[in-house]
DNA sequence: TAAATATATTTGCAAGTGCAAATTATGGGG
DNA sequence: CCCCATAATTTGCACTTGCAAATATATTTA
């Protein structure tokens, strides 16, 4: 196995440089990644519970109520009891939140544009392609593997 | 632009599988995966300095002063002063570094075939091809980025 | 319908993280 | 040779993170 051909590897460190490239226009708008993708996800999807909203964003939901509790602090998100179900608490987007993501989106989506200039528009769409494909594949394994232990 | 179609989004929930499908595979060897990030690249790459194992691992170089620190108690690397720049240190794997790598490595290489059972051969290699692509652009234009504040 | 069990979320705690400052070492100019 | 600018790494500090236990509510069972 090689280095540059290892799959973890390759996402791994285009994950990092996304993050570093975004932070100065998160920064700007004094929100951290975390909380961005969270805006993100409620922006695109609407108002969520907290679990749906830790599947949604890959952050795990304990981290992820802290950083709700932060979000609340700055009036980006709020946090009510589920009307049908009081166990859950349904998150969605105060109007200045969805101000501050309506700020930094265009950058981002400019971003993308950017780093993605010498990609064919069938690339582009290859690699979303593939990306999701992968994504089931680790489901289907994490899934097994939960069954296996559970017996 | 919609989540789904969102790179850093797609990036960022396979890296998360990635991790936590690997996790418990590292725990047996009692690796956590920043560590397991180091061990691989000193393995496939050899002795590096701890600035060049930054780059090559994309873990912020003072995180990783500490996660060293952490694999040399489990005498998993060693750190030697650079015989030629006394500034840096060179970074090599121990005996037992090793052997926890090679008792890993397999593993790992046969979960990477599992989560990619579905990829035909060619769309594998185009998705390797893909990610080192964008990982070009990304990188340009960090350093565009860094240029521009450098005057 | 009270107890037992299951589910959603938060919290205590110990450990990990990143920024910026400190430390250790190099190399060129006076 | 010593000083100053530069470079590689570590460390202080405040904050974030994830696990496991605690809390709050829902549902099933006897």
């Amino acid at each position: 196995m090689e280095l540059g051909t290892y799959l973890p590897y390759l996402v791994n460190r285009v994950g990092q440089r996304f993050i570093s490239d975004i932070t100065p226009v998160l920064s700007e708008a004094g929100v951290d990644i975390q909380s961005w993708r969270v805006l993100i996800a409620l922006y695109q999807r609407g108002a969520q519970t907290v679990g749906a909203l830790s599947d949604l964003t890959s952050i795990n939901f304990s981290t992820l109520s802290r950083v709700l509790g932060r979000m609340e602090k700055k009036d980006l998100v709020r946090r009510v009891r589920d009307a049908e179900d009081a166990r859950s608490f349904t998150v969605e987007l105060t109007a200045n939140g969805k101000s501050v993501t309506e700020t930094i989106l265009p950058q981002a989506a400019a971003l993308e544009a950017k780093v993605t200039g010498d990609f064919s528009e069938a690339e582009l769409a290859m690699l979303r392609q593939l990306l999701g494909k992968l994504y089931v594949g680790l489901s289907d394994y994490s899934e097994e593997r939960d069954d296996r232990l559970a017996g």
